[in-house]
DNA sequence: TTCCTTTTTTGACATTTGTCAAATAGTTTG
DNA sequence: CAAACTATTTGACAAATGTCAAAAAAGGAA
């Protein structure tokens, strides 16, 4: 039910769309360290995180880089699979128990069509993660690894808990060598 | 004209469309390092850019950091501050004699109203602009100066010749000094 | 041209972060 | 509980990049 409401706290959602939206949107349910797509596939799914936490990695150099984390009422995909409709280079993995509602991308299209007001309820949400990134690109060019740390403990704290050093590392762009030393010297 | 075309490549764009376009854009031009928008300023307008070069650009540590370029048929704001309505903390200014189209973003919101199909060209701009900023955040992350450096000219070659040193080695998050002996280890 | 200003390059050195290897701590499973 | 994994920490050192200062080069203006 929060996919709903998360919606309708960004656009007012008739009925008819709602019951749009439950009909092309499937509740889908992952375990702990369950892969939700491989590296190489195309990614022709949006997912909204219920419940669990997601992130998303790729290889770099033969090392498993974490490239974002999707908590509760975040949306999660391979935006440039998706869009581009390419072989995504990510993976998705579920790092808790997950309850995910997953929207193929061809009936997200049709609903765009159908109900252009959805339209706008996508242009807002791009604009939003735009921004997330936006800071995070920032965060990344110019503060030092620390600051960076810092950062996300004060941004992210519940995420703290829930992944591991070489997770976060990885989302800071740092070794977990380099991670573990700044988390030592307080 | 370039920004009714460019437009049109994205959704077809309608007479009335087309004269509602003509009514709320305004062109403006701007000379070779005028400053288009100050820093601490709210920005209120979207800018496409139909001739000439942008760069944003902000200070850290008292050192001013270029953190975009925006050249024909790219549109430039701080996206930030016009979605969050708070002063920006980016400056615009023009790397060269500039043909902008203007549009106050209060219009574009009306826009979108009056003509919900605008709706649809957002969300793809917007779309296309984060997949961009996507790769460059990874690229950002886990290459070296010199990678960073060989790939913006492999992916911004016309920008080598328009933009200054100092310019290019903030977009690429690294210092002149470090950029300049890139450039002379070849 | 010549002076003046700005940009780029170079040098010497400091700092940050990475790499590889090993030790330790923590977790899971039989 | 012990064995077997896995994750984290630590050490020694290397590599990449930054800092500050000065020299050289390039570009404009009188």
């Amino acid at each position: 039910m929060s996919f709903l409401s998360h919606l309708s706290s960004i656009i007012s959602i008739s009925k008819s769309l709602e019951s749009e939206l439950d009909i092309i949107t499937k509740q889908v349910n992952f375990q702990k360290n369950q892969s939700v797509k491989e590296i190489g596939n195309r990614c022709n799914d949006l997912y909204f995180v219920e419940k669990g936490l997601l992130r998303g990695y790729y290889f770099d150099n033969g090392k498993e880089i974490t490239n974002w984390f999707a908590q509760e009422n975040e949306f999660a995909t391979s935006l440039y699979s998706l869009v581009a409709m390419k072989p995504s280079p990510e993976a998705i993995e579920a790092l808790e128990e997950c309850t995910l509602i997953q929207l193929p991308y061809s009936s997200l299209q049709n609903l765009y069509i159908k109900f252009p007001e959805t339209e706008r309820l996508g242009r807002i949400i791009m604009e939003a993660y735009y921004i997330k990134l936006e800071e995070r690109l920032l965060n990344i060019q110019f503060k030092t690894a620390k600051e960076r740390y810092h950062n996300f403990i004060l941004s992210k704290p519940t995420l703290l808990q829930r992944t591991s050093l070489g997770q976060i590392a990885g989302y800071l762009g740092i070794t977990q060598e380099t991670l573990s030393r700044i988390r030592a010297e307080v």
